[in-house]
DNA sequence: CAGCCGTGGGT
DNA sequence: TACCCAAGGCT
């Protein structure tokens, strides 16, 4: 008994209970063992989901794996996160990137336990109202915590349903439709196992370059497959690169203390700490750069480090060139800025760039 | 809604 | 090497 579901008239899909079937069977002999996930069989943890979620957005398996340790351990459930201070969760989170996250992250924990007493909502659209979780996290979390019946959409299964049915629309245009065939893929139970099941598969069969299709449950009915041309799904616009932009870092030591400030809020790396530095902008030369040094009474000599450091922003490439200076010890810092101890400069909210520049300034 | 927002891994 | 990619959200 198998019906057959017209969608956008192109698309044919000839379904029993046997796509979900075969990919739930498939989940559970090659299900992948990770921290977050709840044994098979068992209940998952809402809070390890919802962390998981949010570490997880645009960030690669491996690369979480510690940070979620840390976090699990330092504050083992929300109320606990709630609790800890904006500044603990921006220094955990130093080095993981999207640092708009971690502001998220704690607002969300704050709420969740004020306004909810410290309990998940347990709806998608519940916990769509939280900050940091937007459409694919609220479902990811109501299908693989409270395995409500909807279908997320992650990298992974659009890769996975633009092959199977071979969608030509190139992203991000076509994200509705794709999200209409990923849900074809639903069956009546186990929807949490049914999209991990495909994140899953996307991650290790249906890989983005040499997809392993002769291992993949799906292979005798995938679109592209049948056509030879899987690897070109999905289609995707193409984007432009940015800009070179360049400026200057400026390492000043008072000792064994490092002169540091905190960027603004909102914006590019908001709210972490920096080392004092010139704008970054496409064209600008190094004395132009120099000119933005900090005000430091008695300081007339900077040293130019040679090379420069550099680094890719999502929208745009950086090289920095670094000057340094050393500083007499009872020289005050400049508004807005402080000395940090050169020694525990590893607790600081520092992001990559600025641990790059500071090694390059002090020779580590 | 398209641009903004990090970083490390894989090829 | 120089790309591409990753369990996206916010404005």
């Amino acid at each position: 008994m198998s019906l057959t579901i017209v969608t956008k008239k192109k698309f044919v899909v000839a379904e029993g209970a046997s796509r979900p079937a075969l990919l739930l069977d498939w989940y559970d002999r090659h299900r992948r063992r990770l921290p977050w996930r709840a044994a098979a069989g068992e209940r998952a943890d809402p809070y390890r989901v919802w962390l998981s979620e949010i570490m997880l957005q645009q960030t690669g398996v491996k690369t979480v794996g510690p940070y979620f340790a840390k976090f699990l351990a330092r504050w083992p459930d929300v109320a606990a996160l709630g609790r800890a201070s904006l500044d603990d969760v921006l220094r955990m989170w130093a080095g993981l990137g999207y640092y708009s996250r971690a502001r998220n992250l704690h607002a969300c924990a704050v709420a969740v336990l004020r306004d909810h007493g410290g309990i998940f909502p347990d709806t998608e659209e519940g916990l769509r109202q939280l900050p940091g979780i937007g459409p694919y996290t609220a479902k990811a979390i109501a299908a693989i915590a409270f395995d409500i019946r909807t279908m997320p959409v992650d990298g992974n299964i659009e890769r996975v349903v633009s092959r199977l049915y071979a969608v030509e629309e190139p992203l991000p245009q076509t994200k509705p439709l794709i999200g209409e065939l990923a849900s074809t893929l639903l069956g009546p139970s186990r929807a949490g196992d049914s999209a991990q099941a495909l994140m899953d598969l996307g991650s290790s069969i249906c890989t983005p370059k040499k997809p392993a299709c002769a291992l993949c449950p799906l292979n005798d009915d995938c679109a592209a497959r049948s056509r030879g041309d899987q690897e070109t799904f999905p289609r995707k616009a193409p984007k432009r690169a940015g800009t070179l932009r360049r400026g200057a870092a400026f390492i000043v030591r008072r000792g064994d203390e490092l002169l540091v400030r905190t960027r603004a809020e909102k914006g590019l790396l908001g709210g972490m700490t920096e080392v004092p530095g010139s704008a970054w902008l496409a064209g600008q030369d190094d004395k132009m750069a120099l000119n933005q040094a900090p005000e430091l009474n008695g300081v007339t000599c900077w040293h130019r480090k040679t090379g420069v450091i550099t680094h890719v922003f999502t929208h745009f490439p950086l090289e920095l060139v670094i000057y340094t200076a050393d500083v007499a010890t009872r020289t005050r810092a400049p508004e807005g800025m402080r000395w940090v101890p050169i020694a525990t400069l590893a607790d600081e909210a520092l992001p990559n760039v600025m641990r790059k520049a500071i090694a390059h300034g002090l020779d580590i």
